[in-house]
RNA sequence: GUGGCUAUAGCUCAAUGGCAGAGCGUCUCGUUGUGGCCGAGAAGGCUGUGGGUUCGAGCCCCAUUAGCCACCCCA
């Protein structure tokens, strides 16, 4: 072609083409205008960010994943969700609004990530976020409208999966479980739905993450005291263990400082001190631990529809004496969403479900694609209570979700409803010579107030190829303008699937194709 | 991040280590102002990129980039 080499893709991007494009667009203004009903208020925020804005609470996964860049001693990034990004411009803009403040969106994110079947580096979140209300109207409300879209634009084959933090994270509170374990457990717990080997599959990442904890082969309780700590030092822990927080802090300290160890470093001498604390006591987290993952084990297998999920978590919260509220809540999601008729066969309860995103604080959902699609994943959204503190607001409940738009137009393809929006003209318009150029434009122009997709030809062609190009393009209608034509002050109108010409005025010829072309 | 398969014309693919090809698509022509078929012709390639082996590499070896698939995670 040249002598430059070709200037390939980015990895992981795509080019969409009209017949994509068309249909994207349709399912984006459909969603859009479905959240409008709803008082939900479009927002555009921008796709570049400081990074920070996803630091504190997006998660490990996400922000391993970020488009993250230095530039001009600024740390910038490609957004790698929309919720974040939304809240802040809701924070610097619309604060003062009066709450619950509803807002919704359809933007591009990043995520570096392996490319796949339904998995791209650039992919198009569209979604809601309602700022400002608790409860489980708030949550209903938001899990509606996830389905209701889906019902507006065509997908019919969808099962919600509706789930709450609240039952682990209370649990992990009751029996004390040490922060950075916890976020671990509560991240690993997709892990436990897995069939099979899930459960060992976990304990094999939390024995090599924390290689302290031995494996045992009791898998009621599957991990037990690493005995090679067996030597002279263990008399020093035991003591230890057996004093209060500021007792063995300071202990530490005058040990350490006793031996001219001075704690010099960039790190806060107390940050060190608990961090040595908080591995010497790590045994005593052995039992909490087996606790936990007999309980998260439990918590996995409650998956189902919603009244057996129930019972059954019912029994177990009474067995491990917990507090009764999120199922409460729970319950009265589901009284909601039965109030908006939501077809009960669509429900499944998932006890196990905790997603990727480290904000979620209560009920979360995700809707999966049931048709014969690579769809998987359609949307996903939950309450993030916490979120909008973190990132400098006041304390204010929230609920979100967001669809990706790439596979809303898979399972709509898989489903054979895709809508697509239709590009290629109604009209070429032919001139034959030279003096028929600037009726010829005058002409399309009158075509193009009528709001007709209109063509001019522009090459210097023969009336044949230009019939031809018609025909290839599967433009309709053509219009040709030649001498005769002029003479009469006429236009020579062509259906193109027929074969059949009139002479005609033009008037006549636009209310014939508009009537042709508009049914 | 781990593992497997692949890369030749715009697209789908050929070519024993020895002249880089076909079909489709694009453009032109088959004589005056009329398209789908048919016929003739043209354009289009440093064989993804960079090294190596060889008298000689599209083919063998190494690296790299990109694509597909399975895990993992997500939207």
């Amino acid at each position: 072609m040249s002598t430059f080499h070709k200037i390939q893709r980015v990895k992981g991007v795509s080019d969409v083409l009209s017949r994509e494009y068309g249909a994207r667009q349709h399912i984006e203004q459909q969603l859009l205008s479905h959240f409008y009903q709803y008082g939900y208020a479009p927002l555009a925020s921008p796709i570049l960010e400081h990074s920070e804005l996803y630091l504190r609470k997006s998660g490990e996964d996400i922000i391993a994943r970020m488009y993250d860049f230095q530039y001009r001693n600024r740390r910038l990034c490609l957004r790698p969700e929309m919720t974040a990004s939304i809240i802040r411009a809701y924070l610097d803009q619309l604060y003062d609004e009066p709450m619950p403040t509803r807002l919704c969106y359809a933007g591009s994110v990043f995520r570096y990530e392996k490319p796949q079947r339904a998995r791209y580096r650039q992919f198009t979140q569209v979604g809601v976020e309602l700022i400002g209300a608790s409860g489980a109207l708030a949550e209903g409300e938001i899990m509606h409208l996830a389905c209701t879209g889906l019902d507006r634009i065509g997908i019919q084959q969808y099962q919600l999966v509706m789930g709450h933090i609240g039952i682990l994270t209370e649990f992990l509170n009751h029996i004390g479980l040490e922060g950075q374990l916890r976020s671990f457990l509560i991240f690993n717990m997709e892990l436990l739905r897995k069939q099979g080997q899930g459960l060992s599959e976990l304990l094999d990442r939390i024995h090599t993450i924390y290689p302290m904890f031995q494996r045992s082969s009791d898998d009621s309780a599957p991990f037990t005291e690493n005995t090679l700590n067996e030597n002279r030092s263990q008399k020093l822990i035991d003591l230890l263990k057996h004093m209060d927080e500021s007792e063995a802090r300071q202990a530490v300290i005058d040990f350490l400082f006793s031996l001219n160890i001075t704690l010099d470093s960039n790190r806060d001498e107390n940050e060190i001190v608990d961090r040595l604390l908080s591995k010497i006591r790590r045994d005593e987290q052995i039992p909490r631990l087996n606790k936990a993952i007999q309980f998260m084990h439990d918590l996995s297998q409650l998956n189902g529809t919603a009244e057996t999920v129930l019972r059954e978590a019912e029994r177990l919260a009474e067995a491990y004496e917990l507090s009764r509220a999120p199922l409460e809540q729970i319950a009265q999601l589901i009284q909601v969403l039965r109030a908006y008729g939501l077809d009960q066969t669509k429900l499944t309860l998932d006890l196990g479900l905790s997603r990727g995103l480290q904000y979620y604080t209560g009920a979360m959902f995700e809707i999966y694609h049931t048709g014969k699609s690579e769809a998987g994943q359609l949307c996903g959204g939950g309450r993030y209570d916490d979120l909008i503190h973190t990132l400098g607001g006041p304390k204010t409940p929230a609920t979100g979700f967001a669809y990706g738009l790439e596979r809303l137009y898979l399972a709509l393809e898989a489903e054979q409803h895709l809508k697509t929006a239709d590009f290629i003209p109604q009209v070429l318009v032919i001139p034959l010579e030279g003096e028929e150029l600037s009726d010829s434009i005058r002409i399309a122009q009158q075509l193009r107030d009528q709001a007709l997709r209109v063509e001019m030809t522009i090459r210097e062609r023969s009336l044949k190829s230009s019939l031809q190009y018609a025909d290839r393009r599967g433009i309709p209608y053509v219009l040709i303008l030649g001498s005769q034509e002029r003479a009469a002050d006429q236009v020579r109108l062509r259906e193109m699937g027929t074969r059949t010409e009139s002479l005609c005025d033009l008037t006549t010829a636009i209310r014939h194709i508009k009537e042709a072309v508009n049914v």
